[in-house]
DNA sequence: GTCTATAACTAGATAGAC
DNA sequence: GTCTATCTAGTTATAGAC
């Protein structure tokens, strides 16, 4: 998001903390301009509705996410190794990042249809390249994936689910949850 | 819920079924008298508010949560078993009734502070429950648990989630899923 | 680019008739 | 137990001044 401090990405910002926190529907406008410093109408001037921004933020994030973790695992070419390296980027991302995180995973149903298609468009590509770790495991190391995409499911449920619980102040970091997510999940891949 | 017809059951359906679609915050009560067959101002015969609904209905989903699960492993002895037929429940209770856990999952901070504390509690006992099959098996079979917290969360959300994509009229029963979810568990449980 | 004022609307909740 | 009518408060969005 490029530490840019327009006004824009202000309010983006507490956008993304107020819709995490209240939820978008209870969220108002008033209060957003608040915290960003201005006054309510002013908001219009930089955003056309409260659903743009809305929309705005979840495929930003979507965005970000896609091309992350593409630079997280292109560098190595062991599937073993990408599985970890994913499962520690979609840990990682959603604590950093808990707010625009939070949103692009439960806010969905809130997006007018339109928004709703390209959302959701990013969030397949997401998955798929994951799926594409699977299949390339199941291929070049025989793991024993049945369904590649129950597996998918599985890992991304889980590892979304960390943020909700994770605290800094906690006995366990991000790398050490990370290792044993990732540990769970290979267990089972490889013939014993 | 006991199949019981009363219009006050009649009115929770629908509630659970609204609230999941569009949110607690925005599901109108006007809409839900509708769809329950009365006009808006009869909702408060029933019902001294919108915020009543919401709780009654995570809370009974929660105890009958407890109940159902505690009675699912109860039959059992081994550890294992008891870890199987816990995904199990999970698993299908989430799909069979996708409406009241999703509410149940996902409305908490919708709650007001004493009810909040009310179903929190209850959501713990159906954590420690599960906790106490991990440290069962980590006591009488020597499970690789290094935390069973841990543990206990990614069961709970990876098999929550399957509610979401699941659908009847796929490929995979419940139990197919099931099973290999809570294969997936078990792998790295053992020694090797 | 931000302000103030306000229009147009919606929602939760109440009251009293039937 | 349900209806109708209404109160009250709060919301998104607009318009025009600075």
């Amino acid at each position: 998001m490029a530490e840019n401090n327009s006004r824009r990405e202000i309010i983006l910002q507490e956008a993304a903390h107020l819709f995490r926190e209240k939820g978008y529907q209870a969220t108002n406008l008033r209060e957003l301009a608040k915290r960003s410093g201005i006054q309510g109408g002013s908001i219009y001037h930089h955003f056309a509705s409260k659903q743009e921004i809305l929309f705005q933020l979840m495929d930003h994030t979507m965005t970000d996410m896609i091309d992350s973790l593409s630079a997280a695992i292109r560098s190595s070419d062991c599937p073993a190794e990408k599985l970890r390296r994913a499962v520690h980027f979609h840990i990682e991302y959603h604590i950093t990042g808990p707010d625009q995180t939070y949103i692009t995973d439960d806010e969905l149903r809130n997006l007018e249809p339109d928004n709703y298609l390209k959302v959701i468009a990013k969030r397949d590509r997401y998955q798929q390249i994951i799926e594409g770790i699977f299949r390339a495991g199941k291929e070049q190391q025989s793991w024993r994936v049945t369904d590649i995409k129950l597996f998918t499911r599985a890992l991304i449920q889980m590892c979304a689910g960390v943020s909700s619980w994770f605290s800094f102040d906690g006995p366990l970091t991000i790398a050490d949850i990370a290792d044993q997510y990732a540990d769970m999940l290979c267990q089972g891949l490889f013939e014993r």
